[in-house]
DNA sequence: CTGACTTTGTGCATGTATTCACAAGGGCGT
DNA sequence: ACGCCCTTGTGAATACATGCACAAAGTCAG
């Protein structure tokens, strides 16, 4: 056959952040006992254009069937085995406040190839405590049991103030991926891959929207107000 | 006509995505006692390119002085305008279990101009309890809630499986920005904005990034296992 | 007041992503 | 066995985003 596309350097960006949400779509429609589904479908399921969806699939290779559509779970396994959760990847969370403790209990989480191998907090009247069936252990031991249980991944759910050093000592034990909920912006060496999600920012960028909307309706006019000053410093630690 | 570029549709999604960047660095700076910022240094504090950082900034007016810099108290406060942070956003929580208690207490959430107005849940036992100054409200109280306190943005914090039903309800009651925690695909009609946090996408988007640097750094072949198949269907929901 | 120096704002070239539209390919009924 | 019909996979067109490189515009020293 043609291979060409699926070679191993070849899937965009773009793509590669679409494929997890094809792949929850792909899941939804085997639970309904779907076995087949054409790319307009999995398309609208998955809240895309259908051309882009193709264009997406095509880059993993050609595994759909012209006239039918795609075979689900054959499907499922390709886009599972592209993004790598047929292996097992131990995940350790940093810092256990409300989110890290929501982020430990979280049922999804686990699933998919993400085990949680381990919990680190610095504050000792955390460390020690047992949260989703694992000892909270102290950020000292942080190297020792990121090797121990070969972490691949580190979830910082810090404040922010100590984002960085928690960062810091995680790649210096070796973790090159890094999940960040903390409020900061990390800096890494190359080799390192860090993705945040940050809901304050989410939050802004949808007021944006809503405030375009709404001076799109009311009146061209007066979006702002110019009597209120913002208010200047906002500290944004913890 | 040199103007141009501010008009009143005219930024890029891709920028609007950065200026919370540029805010949060922006409050660091002026923590700090800095007055004025060069592109370059806010560039770096950002973790951006800085012609890139110019060139967002461009979109929103010609705030810079040539030879100085920005004056970092008036960008915050020109930033802020654009993103619609000088007005209130009434913010409601919709399922108050691990995730949406964090949120709850979240103490950056409360800043910037947002206000959690109202926390909803449909589990009796969660409902009256008291979380971060505010009692908890029943899911049936949602429209009158949401109209009572003019709530103009929803976070779904529910399972997936209540997620779209949440949504329909938020959108009947006139809520046109939406936060989605829950892992499922939100449906809803082209004035509604939603953006979606999910952090097993996130680790998805790492794992495949992390199996590449995997396979290039051991050996350019044997990617993947062929001999251990995916287990079929994972539940999505709760 | 002048000229050297700094940093912005932007034209242009390049790269990446999206979407259209259709030929190529495969199933299925007859 | 054949041809119709459906859906994939992809070339080509378009739209969007990035980054270089520099002229324009300001500061500041003397």
């Amino acid at each position: 056959m043609s291979q060409s596309a699926n070679g191993s350097h070849g899937i965009p960006e773009a793509t590669v952040a679409r494929l997890p949400v094809y792949l929850r779509a792909l899941f939804q429609l085997a639970e309904n006992g779907t076995a087949t589904v054409s790319s307009e479908e999995l398309a609208v399921a998955a809240g895309v254009n259908s051309a882009k969806l193709r264009k997406d699939l095509s880059h993993l290779g050609s595994y759909g069937t012209r006239g039918v559509g795609y075979d689900v779970e054959y499907l499922v396994y390709q886009v599972s085995r592209e993004l790598g959760l047929t292996q097992d990847w131990p995940v350790a969370i940093i810092g256990l406040g409300n989110l890290g403790r929501a982020l430990a209990n979280y049922g999804g989480f686990a699933s998919r190839g993400f085990r949680i191998a381990a919990l680190l907090d610095s504050d000792p009247t955390v460390v020690g405590t047992r949260i989703a069936r694992l000892t909270v252990q102290h950020s000292d031991e942080m190297e020792a049991v990121i090797r121990r249980q070969r972490v691949s991944i580190g979830v910082i759910a810090t404040p922010a103030g100590s984002g960085q050093g928690v960062c810091d000592r995680l790649v210096a034990a070796g973790v090159t991926s890094i999940l960040n909920f903390a409020p900061v912006i990390l800096s890494v060496p190359d080799h390192v891959d860090v993705r945040k999600v940050d809901l304050s920012i989410e939050l802004q960028i949808l007021a944006f929207h809503a405030q375009r909307k709404a001076s799109v309706a009311d009146r061209p006019a007066r979006p702002d107000r110019p009597d209120q000053a913002v208010e200047a410093v906002e500290a944004v630690g913890s």
